[in-house]
DNA sequence: GGAGACTTCTGTAACGATACAGCACACGAC
DNA sequence: GTCGTGTGCTGTATCGTTACAGAAGTCTCC
């Protein structure tokens, strides 16, 4: 209980003023006499007031100053990906510099205690939600500015993101010009095991993979050209499990290029290709997504797929801040650029195995 | 501003019951007959109405059901470190088990905005700031529940964290024990260049270098045995800058047990001796601290101080929701344990120079 | 048929703050 | 002496919610 605490009043009368007047000791200072001021903050010491209640001056004024941001599923995904940390910083970035705080909601946990229903903010950010996700619910109902980033795309919702089935293609049109025909893509599941719900959680990976496949059948490559792979999750340990069998291959029959769909992946398949003695690029080019900053200094540095998560978490910032002013918030045009570095080359050359 | 919006009042007067049935159909649907939460409800659909404000909720209750986190200076640094990282991932877990939300809190930007002022929490954890920065300041101000972790010490609030000092005396220990005599430590400056505050901002950093340092001494080395270096940022291209110096050193001059106040920076060390072709450990020791996930996977082991920041994270948030529910919180008695893995060994036997 | 218990709903009084209008007074100008 | 202008402070009316006490109405039981 707040039983006990003093308040405006308690302080007012304590310092022999209006209650207005200590609000405006606190609030502007300016209007106010230097003596008065110095023994309303007396009185305040005195009682031990800590300032103004935040609730009481959020609810008068309608704004908290505050901005929810969800990120997808179990945080420890969200804290270990570090696209994901990037982004989240790039929020926070935008936010500090107005001077809003940051609000970090669990989208999972006891759904008694419904913590998007009581979170005190003037707007949402989603990020890399699944669109049948409850919380996606949640925050409609609340019916406060929202801005979505990575996923969902929400009609009349400002979205922030790039086309990933699209870098995708490009990515395999990389790959196809430099001559690879045997393709690997590495992922990681749609769902954490056990998850009760149904449908694509992650549905950025989903893309990727979709419009790398689409491209490669583009190009008039049979399904079989492309052998796909999941990683039970993102550490090293579990991409090595996932990736060893492909790469154990005899040569002929092993991709000579993997697409990774996260930079983190793409690392884990450049140890395990180090581990098993598989030259990159030279006998197996490895592209991954993201552009995280360790992609740059990997050995080799690693062809990637820029996308600058932590740009787009500023963007997504300023667009909830925007629609809490009232002011038109549009979605940015984005577009992602590959970056080729030493990771990807031309296919080992084919030992005989002519073409006519 | 909230105005136009439906409010309690609003949606009563639609579906033609008192305000508290509305309010009682949103949070105590058993007071109330199916037949009327439906009637609410729809009225509630009709106009648009999101559900009872949180704001006028945590007014009335006195609760907001959120904990306000403050780390150490920029954010950038709090992101990029995966120590912060777990931390914070402690924090968000143990909030989410309880029903809370995480506020995260700029401890920098513009000082006018305030958000430790206008933060709606019940309770703080301040996670390795400065005694002296004005954020400190502000939050005891609050007069609120308070926890800090990491640093400062505070009297009269529960403390998180370990003896610094004293974990990176047992790690001299351990270098001593198998034979080194020539030192360096690596750590990163005090201060981010230009800051207006002057003192010791990473308090723990400090603290490591100095127990070993005091370590060395108490074995009766003398200053020389130890050569200090320190590292610009965390990435590893700056360590890579700050070390090369020591590491080019011929054999006979250069430190053959390399301590790192944190595992990130360690990790640095290890990329930098493979570069330079120095073999770890066995012309090379290496040491971090905090055991992160990537020091258990690095090539080789890393060798370091684990003290589960994870843990730490959880701890905190539990003693900040212990003081808020009234109830005594203890700070814990935490003991780091030293990891010895793969990245530390005897030095070279010395080519001849031999002892009397 | 009346007492008691239970269900379902209502009225009142805060929770702590701020916006806004306005009042008293001092001061200089004409 | 009246008027206009500022400065410094006060009073009132909300902001949207929930705790609590209690009032109808229904049901049960003897």
């Amino acid at each position: 209980m707040t039983h006990g605490r003093p308040t405006l009043d308690t302080v007012a009368e304590r310092a022999g003023v209006s209650r207005m007047t200590v609000s405006n000791a606190y609030n502007r200072p300016d209007q106010l006499s230097a003596a008065t001021q110095e023994k309303v903050f007396r009185a305040a010491a005195e009682l031990g007031y800590g300032g103004p209640d935040p609730a009481g001056r959020s609810l008068r004024r309608g704004r908290s100053g505050t901005v929810g941001v969800l990120l997808t599923e179990r945080l420890p995904y969200a804290f270990a990906d570090p696209g994901m940390v990037a982004f989240l910083h790039g929020v926070a970035s935008e936010l500090a510099d107005a001077g809003q705080a940051l609000l970090l909601l669990p989208t999972e946990g006891n759904p008694e205690h419904a913590p998007v229903r009581n979170a005190i903010v003037d707007a949402f950010i989603l990020c890399s939600l699944a669109a049948d996700e409850p919380a996606v619910a949640d925050v409609l109902a609340r019916r406060l500015p929202v801005v979505t980033a990575g996923s969902p795309h929400l009609t009349g919702t400002p979205f922030v993101g790039i086309d990933n089935a699209r870098a995708a293609a490009e990515v395999a049109r990389h790959l196809l010009g430099l001559g690879h025909r045997r393709f690997g893509v590495l992922t990681v599941p749609g769902r954490p095991e056990g998850s009760p719900t149904p449908g694509p959680n992650r549905p950025a990976q989903r893309a990727r993979v979709q419009g790398f496949r689409q491209a490669l059948a583009d190009a008039g490559l049979p399904p079989e050209a492309l052998t796909g792979v999941e990683a039970a999750t993102h550490d090293r340990a579990a991409v090595a499990v996932a990736v060893r069998p492909l790469l154990r291959r005899p040569a002929s029959h092993r991709p000579t290029a993997l697409f990774a769909t996260t930079d983190v992946l793409a690392l884990g398949v450049l140890d395990a290709a180090a581990e098993l003695g598989i030259a990159v690029p030279s006998r197996l080019s490895v592209v991954g997504f993201d552009d995280i900053a360790e992609a740059a200094t990997a050995r080799p540095p690693l062809t990637t797929v820029a996308q600058s998560l932590f740009d787009q978490g500023r963007s997504a910032a300023r667009l909830a801040l925007r629609l809490v002013d009232g002011q038109p918030a549009r979605s940015p045009r984005l577009r992602p650029t590959l970056v080729v570095r030493g990771s990807t080359a031309a296919p080992p050359a084919r030992p005989t195995r002519g073409t006519p």
